[in-house]
RNA sequence: UGCCCGGUGGUGUAAUGGCAACACUACGGUUUUUGGUACCGUCAUUCUAGGUUCGAGUCCUAGCCGGGUAACCA
């Protein structure tokens, strides 16, 4: 279980966690949390959050829970909590305990009241504007509100009756009564409740006042039991305030450890922008498999194992990094190799007509389902004198370096003989559309008992046995590696990738991928690894590209 | 403009006062019935300037650069 060995590494968390277990801090115990608010689907920065809070518990012998921040029935709703709980779950991770912030809400009222009583905590008649207004600026003292001096008596009293919906929404606030001049914003008077007539998700209409997070997580993972508290670097400003409340009200004081969030180059972050491509149909919904969501992901075959390797990978700290998409790139295409059946697909077929084969006639070739696994044994695949490769494995005029074929030249098929190509036929407007072939029978075993070499391997499939399919190949969402960076006049949905999605009909597959159902993976040899969309049915399969194959000829030509 | 947090190859991380290490990318090579995989090689004055120290990427000071921050959002 643990995955910590003497050479591990600790990144500075787990270094924290590390030393405070060998001081004997909470006795030992290590308690930690993934808090997300249920108002959207998550991405792949929460996977890291995911892999470091669940990970910490399990390196460390702790337990780690899934707690809902729902404190805003404004923006929230079950679906969401499903959908996140059904991605922690694919993600590889169960949790300790379920939990809701709204489950506090009758005591976070008790300590609000209790903090009202030492007069720490006071209602504020002031508008959001005025409040704004006396907060002041950076260089710029605040006033005190005036209500802020309101007697304990009344502040009780005006409480209860905001939470009894004797007043309108934003009529009323209550503010923790802490320092109008500190340099920290967050300390200027803070508002801990706001009157929302709002139904919540699952609270109903009980209440009308809701706690705000500042005023909630702290003291949620003080109820939990949390002793390290993990979030993102931009709440290190509230990290005071968290201190204060859990102080003022004296209860067990989880420590709360700020790293920064995930950037990944040509990709969005940002949950409302994500949002705003799902809502203006940019993208086919939160699970389109180019979303950086873990739903995303999953649909377009991405495995756990990758996911949770490249979270491993890219460590934490305090530094705002910007992180290559090859290096997830890399953790898929680890994962699959090892794991990912062969199989042959011709995405963009060219037929082919071996003219010394006899007509009519069909034989079994053998081929091995995962060279990195021999348990994944072998399968067969017909072979006949009509077939399919690809259009770029053939060209007219080639140089030394193209390993395809061309006029007069041999290449090896794959699993089956080595074959030459004699002449290339032509439609009207001069486009190539079937090549005329000879092959060889004594290169059976894919070589020449002559020992006469081959340049190149082509894959193939059987013209009359293929299968069509449906495949759906997908480039990076947007063009820029950072689409965050807008320049003048522009908007960020400018650097959406046109060709985001391609989508290609008429493939050719070998005839064994004819049943296979959504979700499973395959590699296409020399092509990539794609696996069987939710949208895939037994009369219409459709296959997404997950990734590509790691391509060195595409490199050299480049150059 | 204040406050807070950062700054190590193109990228991400490590080095816990003692030989700047690992991975990715890129480039070059070996192997190969996938131009895949695997394997080998090449790529750094640790932001700058001072200081402390026998010794500084690490500690101190100043500067520069980057990020966060003034919701009744989280």
């Amino acid at each position: 279980m643990s995955e910590a060995t003497p050479e591990t590494k600790l990144d500075f968390v787990r270094q924290i966690v590390a030393d405070d277990i060998a001081n004997g801090k909470n006795n030992g115990q290590v308690q930690t949390r993934f808090p997300p608010e249920p108002n959207g689907y998550l991405h792949i920065g929460h996977a890291k959050s995911i892999c470091l809070n669940f990970g910490i518990a399990q390196q460390f012998g702790g337990k780690c829970n899934l707690r809902f921040d729902d404190t805003n029935p404004e923006k929230e709703d079950t679906e969401y909590v499903q959908a996140i709980e059904e991605d922690v779950r694919w993600l590889g991770f169960e949790w300790e305990k379920k939990l809701f912030a709204s489950d506090y809400f009758d005591q976070l009222y008790e300590w609000a009241v209790q903090l009202i009583k030492e007069g720490k905590a006071y209602v504020c008649d002031q508008t959001v504007e005025e409040v704004r207004e006396y907060r002041g600026g950076w260089n710029k003292e605040g006033k005190h509100s005036p209500y802020r001096d309101r007697s304990v008596e009344e502040n009780l009293d005006l409480f209860e009756r905001m939470k009894n919906g004797e007043f309108a929404d934003g009529e009323k606030s209550l503010r923790a009564k802490i320092d109008m001049n500190s340099s920290n914003m967050n300390l200027r008077d803070p508002a801990m409740y706001r009157i929302r007539h709002e139904h919540h998700h699952r609270t109903g209409d009980k209440w009308c006042i809701y706690p705000m997070y500042d005023f909630a997580h702290g003291q949620s993972d003080s109820l939990e039991g949390v002793t390290h508290s993990v979030c993102t670097l931009e709440f290190e400003n509230h990290r005071p305030l968290y201190d204060w409340y859990i102080e003022s009200l004296g209860i067990h004081h989880p420590q709360q450890i700020e790293f920064a969030r995930l950037n990944l180059t040509y990709t969005m972050m940002s949950k409302r922008k994500l949002l705003e491509l799902v809502n203006e149909k940019l993208v086919n919904g939160w699970d389109d498999p180019r979303m950086p969501t873990i739903c995303g992901m999953r649909r377009r075959g991405v495995t756990p194992e990758a996911l949770r390797a490249f979270c491993d990978k890219i460590g934490i700290t305090k530094f705002n990094s910007l992180t290559e998409l090859a290096l997830l790139e890399l953790c898929i295409r680890d994962h699959l190799n090892r794991t990912a059946n062969r199989a042959m697909a011709v995405l963009d077929p060219l037929k082919v007509v071996i003219t010394n084969y006899p007509e009519g006639e069909t034989e079994m070739r053998q081929a091995i389902n995962n060279p990195e696994d021999e348990s994944a044994g072998i399968r067969e695949m017909p072979f006949g004198r009509e077939l399919y490769i690809e259009r770029k494995d053939f060209m007219e005029e080639a140089s030394k370096k193209y390993f395809g074929l061309t006029v007069d030249k041999e290449v090896r098929f794959k699993n089956a003989f080595f074959v030459k190509c004699n002449e290339a036929i032509k439609d009207d407007d001069g486009n190539v559309v079937e090549l005329r072939c000879t092959y060889d029978p004594e290169t059976s075993g894919g070589k020449a008992p002559d020992g006469r070499k081959v340049k190149g391997t082509l894959t193939w499939v059987s013209a009359r046995h293929a299968v069509d399919a449906e495949v759906r190949l997908y480039n990076p969402l947007f063009n820029k590696e950072k689409p965050d960076d807008i320049e003048e006049g522009k908007d960020w949905k400018d650097g959406l990738n046109p060709e985001s999605l391609v989508t290609l009909t008429g493939c050719k597959l070998e005839p064994s991928l004819a049943k296979a159902i959504p979700g499973d993976r395959f590699q296409f040899e020399r092509t990539g690894y794609f696996c069987v969309d939710k949208d895939s049915t037994a009369d219409k399969l459709v296959f997404n590209r997950t990734v590509t194959l790691k391509d060195g000829f595409a490199k050299s030509k480049k150059k």
